[in-house]
DNA sequence: TAGATTGTTAATCGATTAACAATC
DNA sequence: TAGATTGTTAATCGATTAACAATC
């Protein structure tokens, strides 16, 4: 088994997004080289485990030198596939699926929102940004003629696990799910549940703890 | 060193609310009681991890039982801090900042929005479910007086900075940010940067390995 | 060449899991 | 009592870090 073959760990693909964002920065401005000391200390990751999570996919920095700033940008974007445009399909035309839409991020990283299908027939046929809101019902086969492999899910507690089910039944390979209810998929769709609840609850705890809350 | 004295493991505290939420469930359902290896069924979590965990907090199951569904509820509750009410300052009130005001989750939760900023003239005054928008120069005050302990960074990235140093004057002690840029805090303040792209970038990777892309 | 920094080995650390005596 | 399930020990597993020879 050669080292690029391993099995990569999950903390390591967590990581690289943080480690493509330092080094756009460092693009950006006109750096071209960069240290595992200097990258590492612009994401907080110990040197040695950014060398080592860079090696997993054999990417090679030079000795003495550093590593190149855009071969390796470019490297981390081919491995996460974002080296090219996904199209995207958001359900749900609220407030959220709005502002997931205006979302700047998301076009400066290849995604493009494709679709959006609402349920209620006061938004369908009106327009958001480029795209004129679709009714949910053509959202199997707007999906499978585009070839949409991602979907984000923004709609009621109630809604999501039916809009998912839709969503997996019409081929889709990545769901993201910002409904507040955690929803299920069979095992060969990624799913990624965002529950902004479960992590202010998180935080809480720091924050008792911050303050020296008694517990008895 | 007691064993309720001991630092509790990060991976221990992120799992608490997933516990507490099949835990509500269960409490809804009329379950009195429940075994780790059932609980662990329902939120994906090996049984002797989940007794451990528990351990780590000295509460204590029945042997021959089970966990007390209730009891461990407001056990786990009182752990993260989310036996009382805690006020929300959120700012932006943009598409994002209301789909957050209107999250029904928080509420179940504990959390209320008792205040409201912005920066742009035109909503300041208006009004945001219970609330009126206030100017984002009444922030310091306002978090004083009603004595706010967490934020919500819902404004555009160019904003995101300057209003999470407002809130750090203000003496805030968790912020969560959803704009689309990390932000910094000094150590005395607990940090959430919620970054859509990082969670589609990191997906997107297990997307390309299920479809089998060759890297070649 | 001399200085810098990598790639990688070996040591450490911590988290997960299996197993089982204790006990309800 | 007999069956069930805990709390906890010991074993395993994997991830992180320090250290340094290799090398640009």
């Amino acid at each position: 088994m050669r080292p690029d073959q391993r099995r990569v760990p999950e903390g390591v693909i967590e990581r690289l997004p943080t480690y493509l964002n330092a080094l756009v920065e460092l693009r950006q401005d006109g750096v071209s080289t960069v240290a595992s000391s200097r990258l590492g200390a612009m994401t907080g990751v110990n040197p040695a485990q950014l060398r080592r999570d860079l090696g997993y996919f054999g990417y090679l920095g030079r000795r003495g030198v550093g590593y190149d700033v855009p071969g390796l940008v470019d490297t981390i974007q081919r491995i996460l596939g974002s080296d090219h445009t996904h199209r995207l399909a958001l359900i749900g035309a609220g407030n959220l699926g709005s502002a997931i839409a205006r979302y700047r991020g998301l076009r400066n990283h290849g995604f493009i929102v494709t679709a959006v299908f609402e349920d209620d027939l006061r938004k369908v046929g009106q327009r958001m940004g480029d795209l004129i809101i679709k009714h949910v019902d053509e959202l199997e086969r707007v999906v499978a003629d585009q070839r949409i492999r991602i979907g984000v899910v923004a709609v009621p507690p109630e809604a999501a696990q039916s809009v998912t089910d839709r969503l997996v039944r019409a081929g889709i390979g990545v769901i993201l799910n910002y409904a507040p209810v955690m929803v299920r998929v069979p095992d060969d769709v990624v799913l990624h549940n965002s529950d902004p609840v479960r992590e202010l609850l998180h935080t809480l705890y720091y924050l008792s703890e911050l303050e020296g809350v008694a517990s008895s």
